[in-house]
DNA sequence: TCATGATCTGTAAAGGTTTTCAAGCACCAG
DNA sequence: CTGGTGCTTGAAAACCTTTACAGATCATGA
């Protein structure tokens, strides 16, 4: 049913080596049989099956990619600059969602990884050393964690910080809550040493609270505690988590920024879209996507590459009461 | 480097035939046998090159599934459900995102088509013949969108809309605003399809405008024009658009539901996180994805499934000024 | 003891492609 | 006319599995 190399050959009376070598080395085959050649592939819609010729060649042309949670928006962007950049360079993308579940990782990239050259992995739970035990056995790049001998693309999450304090800190805002993510989680303890290495220098009072999961109802479940820290302003994990503070101090009447100023992190599309719009500290999502493949597909080992990040100043922050 | 069936053969001591069986049809091998090259397999972590498989079987183990835009939040939870079925069947999911570029479809689906066993199109743009022909060369389930002949899964948007329409006569409402899709889509001209039987049959006038695409930024871009109508309730496209009109009301000062009720469709988590959180008709996201990938492993040419809507009311529905 | 059958295992082919090697051919210089 | 060179092509092997077929072993009943 499938038409093959084969159909291609015999259509055009030449042997199965040349039809492979009309369509991927034009230069050696003589320019009429090449000619006709293509003419007829193009004419059966013929298209060289990948797995056959991964099986020999040895690359597949196929990438991994793990997600932990899609229902999150900052992980289908990135998918999205993943997918992009991959089909740029030809290859097919695998997409898996672990539903947050660390346990999970391994297996499913170990049962993904012969099918393809490489994987990305987003913002892993999973432990170190099975990290790099993975990262031996398949080419991988890491999105948003950094581990030692282990490409990885992440962010300037010191910088985000700073930019993010000294927004707080020029509206004159001294006692900030910091809500904190999964205690597993990398970007967690990423972000709060660089808070608490920003807040020290800016001398800034900070509160922390946590740990939440990154999502909505993280960011409800903790917002009456954060109010009853009396700050005047709160940096949140990431958006969703701002967004569910946001959600429940509108219900509880407090104003934002009247009464508190809330800060995210990440830049979802959603952060713009609420009102008040949210100030948040925006993270290469789709490029992110972009360099991870490209890492991959020119398999540069243990190459970090850390993307700059930028405050957006948007509705939800203001002068400290 | 990649361990083989032949590694574990000759660690096994037996033929790759033997271990092949031992694995996929064990109880046609010896049970000590058996035991031992399972073991051996374990151990050396060997799992079958699932191209090679696919070579000789025809079954590749893979599913593909086509997305218009992952940035709307309506088709990362389509992945999502399709995602975790299929892994649940044991199957890898390829994912596509076309960028809402129908010229773009066919083609990804034929270069994926050889390495997977089936295609999900998710609200394809695409052309009914086209469609109809690639449906012809590779198992392929519609995921709403419908026409003859081809798998579908879909959901009761007559009733949905029957719902919604019930809703806001109930408020009051005499006089409402449809804000239409992108003209060449199957879902926008379903929707006002059913718009129009229900708003005749319950006496409501329908104010037409539109069609814009189906983002955030289509909302805002109409947002004006809506006002200018003097209706007192809107049904957006999608819950995108309506979130869209949300923002542009509030910046100029437009009470919701005060001054006009907002009705969105989809149900994305969004919608339930803003304020006024949006009433919408829900359609199924995740179930959507566990019928389709159902479909498409057990074979089923020709199987229409729809699914059942519910109208969430929230926060943006009141009673007609 | 022999034939029969059941149970278990190995050999070889197949699937679609790429690549190595060698062969065929035309052309040129000697 | 001969040997060499360069271009173009085909045959065959290889990639990793699965499966049809046949062979081997063993026990059983006659």
């Amino acid at each position: 049913m499938a038409v093959t190399i084969k159909d291609v050959a015999r259509a055009a009376g030449v042997s199965a080596a040349t039809v492979t070598r009309a369509l991927s080395k034009p230069e050696v085959v003589h320019p009429e049989t090449r000619d006709r050649v293509q003419q007829i592939a193009a004419g059966l819609g013929y298209h060289p099956n990948r797995a056959a010729r991964g099986l020999i060649t040895g690359r597949t042309g196929n990438l991994g990619l793990l997600v932990p949670d899609l229902g999150n928006p900052f992980f289908p962007s990135i998918v999205k600059g993943v997918q992009a950049r991959a089909h740029e360079a030809d290859h097919a993308v695998f997409l898996a969602d672990t539903d947050e579940d660390p346990a999970a990782e391994a297996g499913l990239v170990r049962k993904l990884a012969k099918q393809v050259d490489g994987v990305l992995l987003c913002s892993p739970r999973m432990a170190e050393a099975e990290l790099r035990a993975l990262a031996a056995e398949v080419p991988t790049v890491l999105l948003y964690r950094r581990i030692p001998g282990v490409s990885s693309v992440t962010a300037e999450f010191l910088d985000g910080m700073r930019q993010a304090v000294s927004h707080l800190v020029a509206l004159g805002h001294r006692r900030v809550a910091y809500v904190a993510g999964p205690r597993s989680s990398w970007a967690n303890r990423e972000r709060m040493r660089s808070l608490r290495t920003v807040a020290k220098q800016q001398k800034l009072e900070l509160v922390e609270t946590g740990n939440v999961v990154p999502q909505f109802e993280g960011g409800v479940s903790v917002a009456d505690r954060v109010l009853a820290e009396r700050v005047t302003a709160v940096i949140a994990y990431n958006d969703l988590v701002a967004l569910g503070l946001l959600h429940r101090f509108a219900a509880r009447g407090v104003a934002v920024p009247g009464d508190i100023s809330v800060l995210g992190f990440d830049d979802i599309p959603l952060a713009a879209m609420v009102h008040p719009a949210l100030t948040t500290v925006a993270l290469p999502k789709e490029q992110a996507g972009h360099a991870g493949v490209d890492l991959l597909i020119k398999q540069q080992q243990r190459e970090r590459r850390e993307l700059p990040t930028q405050l957006m100043v948007r509705g939800s922050t203001g002068p400290a009461r």
